[in-house]
DNA sequence: ACCTATTGATAAAT
DNA sequence: TATTTATCAATAGGT
């Protein structure tokens, strides 16, 4: 159709062949259309010219049509080869995680300096959720061994505090064998006129003031490592 | 072109539509092929028949073509409209997700009763540690609460213990008091003859014992809380 | 972008 | 569904 007949290759004229592709591309467009018409069809048409700009026509939405295009695929891939079906959707699953992996990439750059909003948040709290319970093997792994540390220390301190009461116990022993010694010696002194200097007060005063500190040590107080 | 005109509207005839959807088809078919070929253009058509059938022409492959037009359009929806960007993208990472999530459903249910493959483990990393970040902040918080209360009994226990030797300096001061008083009550009772028991051997060794057990604290013995 | 000779597509009949 | 054929539509090449 035309002044002469032409055979199908690519046109190497430049200008012939943007001027065909327009030509053409008008008329596959219009049949499209027609088809889509008289004959009741979904048509999706998607034209990329070799410049990139692309031209589409859609009888419904080319998103309806690109979907039953997919579900179509899909169905007739299942019936063609079950056994594989798994590997189909694994590919599939890739193909959407990595579209979804740029998507996300892109919408954190252009969230970049913005809050996060309630949406996001949202949804991210469904995904962390799920996570949570994978990662919370490790928590409780880590907190056990935390909460282990402590309480060895605490046993760690209630034993030197055991120690402590003991000592004092002795403290107290000792100093009343002092003070019974002492009495002898001030008794002894005062028969024989010898001068012995009596501590007793004041080295009983300290022992107890000493001893009532291990209790309190949970006040804070200065501290030394 | 045909032995009549004829008005582009639905074919009631269904004989007839089933005919002309044959041979327009056909026709619409060739044509995209011709543009492709011709004008150097990557082409993808759809088309659904009312019956539900598919026929599809691609040049390329459709999934070249889908993707080359769902990346445009994109782009066109970016530079068209930036403000509602990042609702664009939302909406978008929202159909995705949910797509995958039906898929890895799917997946799953195929799965039943088989192990998680490689895959879907080093999968769910990448999530993983993206969410990871997340929940850092949490444990952080978490894990500095229970290092300072470590550093805190750390430090009481230390204070404990400081205590402790400075109430074993005082037995040791105590008890050198008592020996000398002990040796003044001794030379005393050696002259008035009086009979003084002898103490300060047992309690010295006592006393050395009792002072070595708190820095021997960190060996494991018996506990009590 | 328009023109138009010519080819290609197809409606209707078989 | 395929073939035929008369007719119309698309378009190649020129302006």
């Amino acid at each position: 159709m035309g002044r002469g007949k032409i055979v199908i290759q690519r046109i190497d004229d430049s200008t012939s062949r943007q001027v065909t592709f327009s030509k053409r591309r008008k008329g596959l467009i219009k049949k499209a259309k027609e088809l889509a018409i008289l004959c009741d069809a979904e048509v999706g048409l998607i034209i990329f010219s070799n410049t990139n700009k692309l031209y589409d026509f859609a009888s419904s939405s080319m998103k309806s049509a690109i979907e039953r295009f997919n579900k179509t695929k899909m169905e007739e891939q299942q019936l063609l080869n079950p056994a594989s079906e798994v590997m189909f959707w694994q590919s599939e699953a890739t193909i959407l995680r990595q579209e979804l992996h740029s998507l996300q990439e892109a919408h954190r750059r252009q969230l970049t300096g913005q809050q996060l909003n309630g949406l996001s948040v949202k949804e991210l709290n469904n995904i962390e959720s799920q996570l949570e319970m994978s990662l919370r093997g490790i928590r409780m792994k880590k907190e056990q061994i935390l909460t282990n540390e402590i309480k060895e220390l605490t046993r760690k301190r209630n034993l030197v505090h055991h120690e402590n009461l003991e000592l004092s116990r002795k403290v107290q022993r000792i100093h009343q064998e002092n003070v019974e010694l002492h009495k002898k010696a001030y008794a002894v002194s005062n028969r024989n006129e010898l001068g012995v200097r009596d501590t007793s007060d004041e080295s009983h005063a300290q022992v107890r003031l000493q001893l009532s500190l291990p209790e309190q040590s949970h006040n804070e107080t200065s501290s030394n490592s």
